[in-house]
Order: structure tokens, then C-alpha cells, then sequence
DNA sequence: TGAATGATGCGCT
DNA sequence: GCGCATCATTCAT
């Protein structure tokens, strides 16, 4: 029973390892129904927080009412609270009782860009969802979407069967403890990742889109 | 082109 | 109080 039509993915597809899942999640596409209209994105960047062996897990140090939704069932959305005025979203992964998300770093919008726009003022369309702040910004996530059920209607991830070539790894952006490991999953062939330029050498690919 | 920093509020020791 | 899974802006080179 492949099933191979595209449509929502379902809670099996989280109940898994995260880097299990990880790679696969990249060019998935999320789909939130919001009170303004439809926006939707394909997924192009994502980093895993894995249980209380990860120091940069938010679940480390135990279950408070933050995390709680980590402990639970997978496929759900994690939305924190960060930095005094930004939001992030990750989605929940691995059995009931086991604390762990991918937190969804960067996507390139495909529709409801008018809304998205409305929510960021005076971003072209690649600088909407690059940055994972930046993409909560965009779609208008709050803590008021914190532990939606993916498998419902409202927020959700859909398979279209786009293949991405160019999978790259390397260690998770923005933490202290942990930064070694390679965790950060990304689509290396996207002009839409949460990072600019990484590279310290000259500048060899002048050539531009 | 890259490093440093200010904004801004919540969670946890 | 301090640190934080960020971002935009300012400053240095």
C-alpha cells in the first residue's frame, strides 16, 4: 500500500526517528489555513532537538509548561516564544514520552504572499521565510498555535512528491552547547535558506540569478 | 563583507 | 537577574 498520492502527511510519518525524519521533511509543503486566507510554503531548511541527551533541546532539563506539547504525541506543532518579539515553529516527532522537533528554519513561499507580505512590510518574496522567526512573522503564528494537531485541518504538511537533489548537513545555527553536532538539515540547491554567505573565501561565484 | 550590538520579554536558577 | 533555537541596523575593515 504505497501511498503514493499526494496529500497530507500523517502522524506515522513524525512518529519516527528526527533524523530519521529530517531530511525527509525538506521539500514538504506546509499549509496553514489562517483567519485572513491560505498561505502555503515548501520546506527548505530544518534543525532536530532530540531528547534530554541534547543540551540545546528545550526538553534537557525536564517537562515544565513550556515544553510540555515536546512530550507528547507526535505530529504536533511546538511554537516558542523567543528573543522578547519573535516567534518559532517546530514540528513534534518521535512516540508520546519521548521530547524532541524539528524547528522549521526556512521555506520558500508559494502562496498567500500578499498576506505574508501584509504581516512582514517591505520584503521581497525570498527574504519572507528565510529565517525562522521571520517565517512566524510571515504566516502569522503565535503561541496561540502552539500544539495544533498536524493531522487536523488547520496547520499542516503535505507531500507533493518534490524531490530534493542537493541535501546538505551541517551544525545547528545560533546555540552554544551541542553546535557540533550536525543537526541542521537544509536543501542545498535553495536561495531561500536562513543564511547569507557563509563562505570566508573570495567570492568565486560572482555570477548571480 | 563581516562583526558587533540593541531591541524586548519570558522562562528558569 | 541572566540567557535565549533572532533579526535589523550600525560600525569597522
Amino acid at each position: 500500500m504505497s501511498p503514493k498520492k499526494p496529500g497530507k502527511l500523517q502522524r506515522s510519518f513524525y512518529n519516527r526517528s528526527t533524523l530519521e525524519v529530517a531530511p525527509e521533511i525538506l521539500g514538504k509543503y506546509i499549509v496553514y489555513h489562517a483567519p485572513a486566507g491560505t498561505l502555503s510554503a515548501k520546506i527548505v531548511e530544518v534543525e532536530a532537538y532530540i531528547g534530554r541527551n541534547d543540551p540545546a533541546c528545550h526538553a534537557a532539563n525536564g517537562k515544565t509548561e513550556r515544553n510540555e506539547v515536546m512530550f507528547g504525541l507526535p505530529g504536533f506543532t511546538y511554537i516558542y516564544f523567543i528573543y522578547g518579539m519573535y516567534y518559532c515553529l517546530n514540528f513534534v516527532t518521535e512516540p508520546e514520552g519521548t521530547p524532541a522537533a524539528l524547528l522549521l528554519r526556512a521555506a520558500e513561499p508559494v502562496s498567500g504572499m500578499e498576506i505574508m507580505r501584509k504581516n512582514s512590510p517591505g520584503k521581497n518574496p525570498l527574504d519572507l521565510l528565510n529565517g525562522p522567526g521571520k517565517f512566524c512573522r510571515s504566516f502569522g503564528l503565535t503561541r496561540n498555535q502552539n500544539g495544533y494537531d498536524l493531522t487536523g485541518d488547520v496547520i499542516y504538511l503535505e507531500d507533493r512528491f518534490t524531490t530534493v537533489a542537493n541535501i546538505q548537513r551541517s551544525g545547528r545555527i545560533g546555540i552554544k552547547n551541542g553546535a557540533d553536532r550536525l543537526w541542521r538539515y537544509y536543501d542545498g540547491d535553495s536561495r531561500g535558506l536562513s543564511i547569507r554567505r557563509k563562505v570566508t573565501r573570495k567570492r568565486r561565484d560572482k555570477q548571480d540569478a
